[in-house]
DNA sequence: CTCAATAGATAAGTTTTTCTCACCTATCGA
DNA sequence: TCGATAGGTGAGAAAAACTTATCTATTGAG
C-alpha cells in the first residue's frame, strides 16, 4: 500500500461531509491539513478526488468511487476496535446451569469484590461451539481432556438435607436422585462404584433421574429425597449444613470440568479468572 | 477514532502472516517497529491481541477478532486505490450506437494521436443509468437538457448515395428510412417540417422504419435507399462522398447529443475527452 | 552442555510525516 | 465595497514512525 492511511483517513471524513471544514473539525486538525492530505493522495493515485468548485468541494466519479469504500473499510474497523473496547471490561463465561447456579454464581459475588473492573456475564447451554470471546466451562471425560485445560476432576458421594436422612428407614426405600446426561457420549455418574464401595451397610433406593444435577440437589434441599452428585456442586449446601453425605465414601469418577480453548487464545482477564477459580474451588 | 491506522496496518499483517518478524519484512519495517505498534494498540485498547509464546506469537480471542475486520477492511480500501488507479488511463464513454459507429469511433483514432496516455473505451446500450466512472453521450429532448450539458443540437436532412439519387424518377417513388425512438419520450425526427419546406418539388417515398439512424445510413450507402437522418451522422460520408443530401434545405429538430452527468462530477480526462469533443462536431 | 541462531522486547536517538501558522485567492452576500 | 467564508500554499514546529543497539529467552546443532 502506498497511500497513506492518514490521508486515507481525512479524505474519507472529507467525502462524507463534503467539506474540508467540516472534515477538518471533526479530525480535530485545521483545514490547511485537509487541503495538503488530500491534494497529496490526488497527486499519488495522479486522479482528482473533488472537483474545486466557487465556495466548496464535490467529490468527482472517482472521489465517489473511493468514498464509498473508505467509508465502509473504516467503519468495518472502526466496529471490530469498538467492539474489542467494550470486551475489555466485560468477560463471558458460558457453562452447565449446574456448574453455573450452583459453584459460579455464588462465587462471583468474591470475585466481583477483588476484580472491581471485571464484569462477568454467565450464559448457560449444552451447546459445546465456542463462541467469539466467551470463556467455556465444561463437563467433559477426563481421559480425553488435556490436563493443561482441566479445571477440576469430580468426586461423587450421596447428599441430603438432615431432617431427611434422619427420616430414612430399613422398610421405607428412600429416593435418590440421579444424572442421565443429555450428552450421551459423557460417562454415566458412578453409581455403581459407590454401591459397591458403600452398598452393603445400606438401605434400598427408589432411584429417579435428571438430566442436571442442579435438580436432584433442589430437591435434596427441600427434603424429598436424596441426590448423587459431585462434590464440588454441593460443597457451599454442605458447608450451610443444608445438605450433607450420608456416608464418607465419596467415589471417583471419569468425569471432570474443564476448558475447552487453548489457554494461548484467551485474554488476559480470561487468564486471571481461570486463575481464580481454580483456587477457589481446590 | 483514537488508534492509529499505521498501527491498524501492521497488526494486519503481523495477524495474517503469524509473525512480526514477517509483518516487518513484508512491511519493509523493521521487527522493532512492529513490536512498538503492537503493544501499542494493545496499550490503547487495554487487550492483549497476542499472547507471546516461546518464540513467537499467537493471536488471542479478541485479536482474532480485529484481525477479520483489519484484513476486510483494508482490502476494501485498497481494492479501491487500485481500481482508481487503473482506471486513471482509462475512459469508458457509453453512447448510442448510431454516435458511436458513425462519429465517435471515426474521431477516436484522431484523439488517440493526441493523447495517447488515455485510452477511451466506448460501449453502447440504450439505457439512460450512467455507469461509474463512465462519460455518458445520449440523445436527448433539447427543451429539457441543460445549456451546460448540451453537445449538439441535431439538424435533419435526406441523404442518398450518387448513383441512387440519380436514378429516383417520377414514376418509382424511392425508399427512405426514417428512424422510430424505441425511448418514446424523445421527439420524433423532423420528417413532417422537412417535407413542408421541401415538399413541393419532391418525389413521393415510401418510408420505412429502423429504431437506430445507423440502419437507415447504412442502407443509403448501400445505395438501398436514402436515409433521413442527422447531420452530425453522416458528415464524414458526406466528406467522403459516398452519401450526399437530396436537398439543401436541412430542417431544425428537437433533438440534441447531450451529456446526462454533471460537469463537476467528472475527472480531468472525462473533461478533457468532453471539450475536444466539441471542438469536433462545432 | 555450550554456543550460535531466532523471535521478540526495550530504550534512545533519528527520520519522516503530520500538522499548524501565517498569508493568499476567490467568491458570496450584506 | 467590505467582511465573512472556503479553500490553497509554503515554511517551520510537533508528533508520529522508524532504526540502531542492546537484552531476554528459547531452540537446535555439535
Amino acid at each position: 500500500m502506498n497511500a497513506s492511511l492518514q490521508a486515507i483517513k481525512v479524505f474519507e471524513a472529507a467525502a462524507r461531509l463534503g467539506s474540508f471544514k467540516d472534515a477538518a473539525e471533526e479530525l480535530s486538525i485545521t483545514s490547511a491539513n485537509v487541503s495538503h492530505h488530500i491534494s497529496n493522495l490526488e497527486n499519488r493515485l495522479g486522479v482528482r478526488l473533488f472537483t474545486r468548485i466557487n465556495r466548496g468541494v464535490i467529490l468527482t466519479s472517482e472521489g465517489h468511487q473511493l468514498s464509498e469504500a473508505t467509508t465502509v473499510g473504516l467503519q468495518k474497523i472502526q466496529t471490530a476496535l469498538d467492539n474489542i473496547k467494550s470486551d475489555a471490561s466485560k468477560l463471558n463465561v458460558d457453562t452447565t446451569s449446574s456448574f453455573a447456579a450452583l459453584v459460579l454464581i455464588p462465587l462471583l459475588h468474591d470475585f466481583n469484590k477483588i476484580y472491581q473492573n471485571v464484569d462477568v456475564e454467565v450464559s448457560t447451554g449444552e451447546v459445546v461451539a465456542s463462541k467469539v470471546n466467551t470463556l467455556s466451562i465444561r463437563l467433559g471425560d477426563v481421559t480425553r481432556v488435556d490436563e493443561s485445560s482441566l479445571l477440576k476432576k469430580e468426586r461423587f458421594n450421596v447428599y441430603g438435607s438432615f431432617p431427611f436422612i434422619r427420616s430414612i428407614t430399613v422398610d421405607k426405600p428412600p429416593t435418590v436422585y440421579l444424572t442421565k446426561w443429555k450428552n450421551n457420549k459423557l460417562p454415566d455418574s458412578p453409581w455403581e462404584n459407590w454401591l459397591i464401595e458403600n452398598g452393603e451397610s445400606l438401605p434400598e433406593f427408589e432411584i429417579k433421574y435428571f438430566d442436571q444435577e442442579l435438580y436432584g440437589v433442589y430437591e435434596a434441599i427441600a427434603g424429598k429425597g436424596l441426590v448423587f452428585c459431585s462434590e464440588t456442586l454441593v460443597s457451599d449446601f454442605v458447608k450451610a449444613n443444608a445438605l450433607q453425605p450420608i456416608s464418607y465414601q465419596s467415589v471417583d469418577s471419569l468425569l471432570c470440568y474443564y476448558i475447552p480453548t487453548e489457554s494461548w487464545q484467551h485474554s488476559a482477564k480470561m487468564q486471571t479468572f481461570v486463575d481464580w477459580l481454580k483456587s477457589q474451588i481446590k
